[in-house]
DNA sequence: GTTGAGCGTT
């Protein structure tokens, strides 16, 4: 909880970023205010040492499990090969971390067929021997406060979240299962496209391009005029959108809401389009692109359990 | 206090 005091360079004014509610401060939001930054560092006073600050699937931690991140003064470490992103004319390194970062980032899971007994702390309990658990919790009923028997749990590992999805578990006397959210599947949605919710109007095509473009190449921005709260940003590789649904992020200091873009919402025909095509890239055709193909990523595997390939009924013999 | 396929954002 709270916030976190980081400059550009060192001894500059510092901004305060608000970490997570688990005390780590997102990449993303970073980012979202130093675009090009790609860890932290800050001086000890005693020792005058400079130490960086631990950072893993796009979270970093604070020195400190007791203190936090304390009175300290963080600035901003950038990537050495800082090239302009539009210089596309070499597979550089940067190009290469864009890519494969997200790839390997945790996700909520849901877990389906829990006790109606099973509480968050128990959920918790219960994963943590896979790994490190951000996030556990269990879905009740608003007015009731009764279980409704599943709920979202998120790894702080990507290893950990393979292990969770390739097996059944028995929690608190059920045997509950662990997939994929359907809100991260593959259904109407238009590849590599994403719907960019709760967006403010000052918030421009070049600022949704240069803010994704850390995701992965953007290749169109759309902002339906007039204004509607709302864009549309399409990535070139098209897994790219499900790995940022369910993910806060913050443009101009306004935090949006990222969700799929699926063929029922698209723009009406007497809008005109702020910006499109701008980046004329040659690998543009998705069918040509190797990464078209969705079956192929492991992403969009996990929900085949070996297991119970046909909806076996897990729990007749429990209760 | 009961149930048992699904899919959330406080």
């Amino acid at each position: 909880m709270g916030f976190v005091q980081v400059s550009e360079k060192e001894g500059d004014e510092p901004i305060e970023l608000p970490a997570e509610e688990d005390g780590t401060l997102l990449l993303s939001t970073l980012q979202a205010q130093f675009p090009e930054c790609s860890g932290l560092q800050y001086r000890i006073v005693e020792t005058k040492a400079v130490r960086g600050v631990r950072s893993n699937e796009g979270r970093m931690y604070s020195p400190s499990e007791e203190s936090g991140w304390g009175e300290h003064h963080y600035f901003c470490v950038f990537p050495k090969k800082n090239k302009r992103q539009s210089d596309d004319n070499s597979e550089n390194s940067v190009a290469k971390t864009k890519r494969t970062e997200p790839l390997l980032r945790c996700f909520d899971l849901i877990v389906l067929g829990l006790s109606y007994k099973t509480t968050d702390q128990t959920l918790r309990e219960f994963f943590e021997t896979y790994g490190d658990v951000v996030k556990a919790e269990i879905k009740r009923d608003n007015t009731s406060g009764q279980s409704k028997g599943f709920g979202f749990v998120r790894f702080g590992s990507y290893d950990a979240q393979m292990r969770v999805l390739s097996k059944r578990h028995l929690i608190d006397g059920r045997w509950c299962e662990v997939k994929v959210p359907s809100s991260r599947g593959i259904g109407n949605q238009v590849p590599g496209k994403v719907f960019v919710g709760r967006c403010t109007e000052d918030i421009d095509a070049e600022d949704l391009r240069e803010y994704f473009s850390q995701f992965g190449e953007v290749i169109e921005v759309v902002i339906p005029k007039p204004f509607r709260g709302f864009s549309f940003v399409t990535f070139l590789d098209p897994y790219i959108p499900q790995l940022l649904w369910g993910e806060d992020h913050i443009i101009k200091g306004v935090s949006v809401r990222v969700s799929s873009a699926d063929k029922r919402v698209v723009p009406k025909k007497n809008q005109q389009i702020q910006s499109n095509n701008f980046n004329m890239h040659p690998g543009n055709n998705f069918r040509m692109h190797p990464a078209n193909n969705f079956v192929m990523h492991p992403a969009n595997n996990f929900n085949m359990n070996p297991f119970y390939p046909h909806g076996y009924q897990m729990n007749r013999a429990m209760n």
